[in-house]
DNA sequence: CACGCCACCTGTGAGC
DNA sequence: TGCTCACAGGTGGCGT
């Protein structure tokens, strides 16, 4: 890409997507510790892994310390076969993503709801955190099997991802640990999870309710935490 | 095909 | 103080 011009910024799901006028695609996954740094100060630091200098002075450093994120690069035409982009499902946050669509994906998907919304393929870019919060505001148990979700559950849990994300990318991410945005800024939305992180708190729903006998639990399914109130989430 | 488990790699905090 | 262990935002390969 050396010496060419970016023409567009993308996402799709979790990959960062720079357009170049050559026709390529830089691609970029954080994993779960990386992090894109503008005009990052100073020389590299440890765990930064790529720079690049653009016209200007200017500096792009992708930084990752854990290493499970990565960058990769697409030549002209080839993007819409990359095995990272071909098989991921809708944008929670674009038309596509309708209650009717969901319903229909999780066909044949037995296993628990929170399991299935965090395989790509079924909708893209949840992670552990947004479907754990969407899940608590959906009133849906992460447990229920995943294909028997009424429609009228599967219309609240459309509804709830949608402001979950929304609410998330307004308030910068969630910076549990390395998480910054590209100006280096801190994530907030950790401070408005209802479940997340949140073992034994009160549930937020039972709060002032006088009712307020069930803590939020934290259970573990397919080797990854999930936090939920089992008083509101059935 | 669907699913659970494990590895990948590094940093951090808890417990001793 | 310093050691060891468990665990952490994601994903892909493997066995079942």
């Amino acid at each position: 890409v050396a010496g060419h011009r970016v023409v567009a910024l993308e996402r799709r799901g979790k990959v960062l997507l720079w357009r170049f006028d050559n026709g390529g695609t830089v691609l970029i996954h954080l994993g779960m510790s990386g992090r894109i740094a503008i005009d990052a100060k100073g020389p590299p630091e440890r765990h930064d892994h790529l720079r690049f200098a653009i016209d200007g002075g200017g500096t792009v450093t992708f930084h990752d310390a854990r290493r499970f994120g990565f960058v990769d690069y697409a030549p002209l035409d080839t993007l819409s076969m990359d095995p990272l982009l071909s098989r991921l499902g809708p944008e929670p946050l674009s038309d596509d993503f309708t209650a009717a669509i969901l319903k229909n994906r999780l066909i044949g998907r037995r296993g628990p709801i929170k399991t299935v919304l965090l395989d790509q393929t079924v909708v893209a870019g949840l992670g552990n955190i947004y479907v754990c919060e969407a899940l608590f505001r959906a009133g849906i148990s992460p447990l229920c099997v995943a294909e028997s979700l009424s429609p009228h559950r599967v219309t609240r849990l459309v509804t709830a991802i949608q402001s979950v994300l929304t609410e998330a990318v307004a308030a910068g991410g969630s910076t549990l640990k390395d998480h910054r945005q590209p100006n280096g800024a801190l994530g907030y939305f950790q401070m408005q999870f209802s479940v997340y992180d949140r073992e034994g708190a009160a549930c937020p729903r039972q709060k002032g309710e006088g009712k307020s006998r069930h803590g939020i639990k934290r259970i573990v399914q397919a080797g990854r935490s999930t936090y939920y109130c089992p008083g509101c989430q059935n």
